[in-house]
DNA sequence: GCTCAATGTTTTCGGTGTCAACATGACGGA
DNA sequence: TCCGTCATGTTGACACCGAAAACATTGAGC
């Protein structure tokens, strides 16, 4: 009765793994709006309902995969770090932001996800801690260390706000028209240039 | 055979302002996901399908929301401009940031509506002129009159990603968490002061 | 008065998430 | 070894949705 013959259990065994990576894999050619449970179900030759036993929710789904993408960024971000450790502070920002900011324009649709209106949505304690850890990167970055207090340094703010304005403008068709920049990199550059000159 | 009584006419006669009105008090009270055309008719007493007459998508019904949206908040922003007129460039931006990011703290749904994903996508000339529209505002702000060429200045780059990046934050309540600012305006006071101190 | 375009209705289709009931396989204790 | 239990996958059903096609009603202009 199996649809796939050459699968040789019952139980797939690694079906949580490969609903992430088939579900990555949609949402970088097709874009999150076409990820369906089913859809996804369908192409790894399992029942409709099978993806249900992993995750409660298509929410919950998304939520898994934002953890990852959120996980590598950080990474991205202390790379950064640890490059530019011995650089002064305006340079090691600049960096930062030159580095979001790139791997914005290169993973534009992973990019997306982490600001989908679902994430925004989700309460859940993992990806607010991983967002406090993206925080505290950039504390680092300004020199502070987290000085227990969980409130964030006004300057992080400052960063914040133009890493994930920029990241908005790059991402977004309508913004790009509007700056009338064919290339990504060169609106990088300006960005980057007027931020921290 | 009509559903209901006391509507005089076979033809609704408003029911293309009905369904925007009704749209947006359905997104303002359950968000944009909870917005369905077969809702907005079942609420509007009229058949489910009454509302493709008026909108060819569901897509453009958003697109309709956003640029009522969009025209009043450059009304907004305009005011600003007006306001302000004789005091110098950093007052300028300093309270047109503080007018969007209040903007985006008193009116967050609707904020969240102008960066939904449906709205990234939609390649209207309206939308796009809107978007131009609000650049050139920012451009008039920053005392440069739009100067020919389409391409957005700099300064007004900047301030966009500023702008766009503070809203987001003030939106997200995961970034919110982070902050660790309980209080809206607060928030607002604090990236104001940081960027045009 | 007739015709026609605009507008609303009904029906139908495919797709989606979610739930409940059931099947199968793995594993561990009697 | 056998049996029970749990995790995992399957099947079927339901309600909702957007979209399209065919049909009904209304009003306006000739």
């Amino acid at each position: 009765m199996r649809k796939a013959p050459e699968r040789q259990n019952y139980h797939h065994g690694d079906l949580k793994a490969q609903i992430l990576l088939k579900s990555a894999e949609i949402i970088a050619t097709e874009g999150i709006d076409a990820l369906s449970i089913r859809q996804v179900a369908k192409s790894l030759g399992v029942s409709h309902n099978a993806p249900s036993r992993h995750f409660e929710n298509r929410a919950a789904l998304i939520q898994e995969l934002v953890l990852d993408i959120l996980g590598r960024q950080r990474q991205l971000l202390m790379g950064v770090l640890e490059l530019n450790q011995s650089q002064p502070e305006r340079t090691r920002l600049r960096e930062a932001l030159r580095a979001y900011l790139g791997w914005c324009d290169a993973h534009p649709i992973e990019a997306q996800v982490m600001h989908h209106p679902d994430v925004r949505k989700m309460a859940d304690v993992r990806i607010q801690e991983a967002m406090r850890d993206w925080a505290h990167t950039v504390e680092s970055l300004l020199g502070h260390g987290r000085d227990g207090q969980s409130a964030i340094s006004s300057p992080a703010l400052h960063f914040f706000s133009l890493t994930l304005g920029g990241g908005a403008i790059l991402l977004n068709p309508l913004l790009r028209g509007v700056t009338a920049e064919a290339d990504g990199p060169q609106l990088i550059d300006r960005l980057v240039d007027e931020a921290y000159p």
